[in-house]
DNA sequence: ATGGTTGTTTAACAA
């Protein structure tokens, strides 16, 4: 960290353990202070603490239980306090939260990382738990948010949200818009959290309304970058008085052609922070 | 219209 600048990048790993030499990568290349991680797929006592702090991060706040999901925050900047909370009753570890004091005045900002479900292949909630399981997970992050934007202070939300809410933020809106992560449905509940809460959508507030933004791609794709069929289901989103304090974003599409690379690509923030007073 | 790949864990399951 400069004293002016705080680089916040998000990645979903798809697996933190057989990626360290890439996150090793992203460190070197990003130089970021804190990241937030989804799909550590990792549980308590497996997380590679020991390995994560020797790239620098000595604050490390995670939450991961065997095969599925995870989450972790690792920085090089303390924070005061961590955040935790269940899901639709599940401990399946979609969310964690960390609480800065940042600037001159050492200003509270909490930090959100959220990995929200996937929601399985069929948008029908009769017939698909997982896609009814994704919709009750976004009225109650709705809800989380809410009560966590009362104090009034500085919040960056960021994560996988496994829903790309824009036309442009899909390769083809027409023929996904019968896809789970692309439904009407997904889309107007994301929205409504940005929208309702007065949060700025950075990877879209900052592009063309006509550009495609992705950050993701699918494996099951042969050659990602010729057929390009993209969509940007990671976000960072930031509270209206961090606009005035937005310095740069990057979408970190190079990790896509890593040797054995997740299925997401690094996203990040910076924000500077020594004039928030 | 269908199938395509990866990670965890070892036959599915989830993404």
């Amino acid at each position: 960290m400069t004293e002016q600048n705080i680089k916040v990048v998000s990645w979903n790993i798809n697996s933190i353990r057989i990626r360290l030499e890439q996150l090793k990568k992203i460190v070197t290349e990003l130089n970021p202070d804190i990241i937030c991680l989804q799909e550590t797929k990792c549980e308590n006592d497996k997380f590679p603490l020991a390995s994560v702090q020797e790239l620098g991060y000595k604050y490390v706040a995670h939450r991961g239980q065997a095969s599925y999901n995870g989450v972790a925050i690792i920085s090089r900047v303390q924070f005061k306090e961590i955040i935790e909370k269940d899901f639709c009753g599940k401990s399946d570890c979609r969310y964690i939260g960390t609480e800065f004091n940042l600037g001159t005045k050492k200003k509270s900002v909490k930090l959100h990382n959220f990995y929200v479900p996937a929601g399985g292949d069929e948008p029908d909630i009769n017939k698909n738990p997982k896609f009814k399981h994704k919709l009750d997970f976004l009225d109650e992050m709705y809800q989380h948010m809410k009560a966590q934007i009362a104090d009034d202070q500085y919040h960056v939300i960021v994560g996988d949200m496994n829903i790309a809410p824009h036309v442009n933020d899909v390769w083809s809106h027409r023929q996904l818009m019968n896809v789970v992560s692309h439904t009407e449905v997904e889309r107007s509940k994301l929205l409504e959290i940005i929208s309702k809460h007065n949060f700025c959508d950075v990877l879209r507030y900052y592009a063309e309304e006509d550009e495609k933004v992705y950050s993701w791609w699918s494996y099951r794709n042969r050659d990602w970058k010729k057929s390009n069929r993209g969509r940007r289901l990671d976000h960072i989103w930031i509270t209206q008085n961090l606009l005035e304090h937005y310095n740069d974003h990057y979408i970190y599409q190079t990790a896509r052609d890593f040797e054995r690379p997740s299925d997401h690509v690094p996203i990040s923030i910076t924000l500077q922070v020594s004039n928030i007073t």
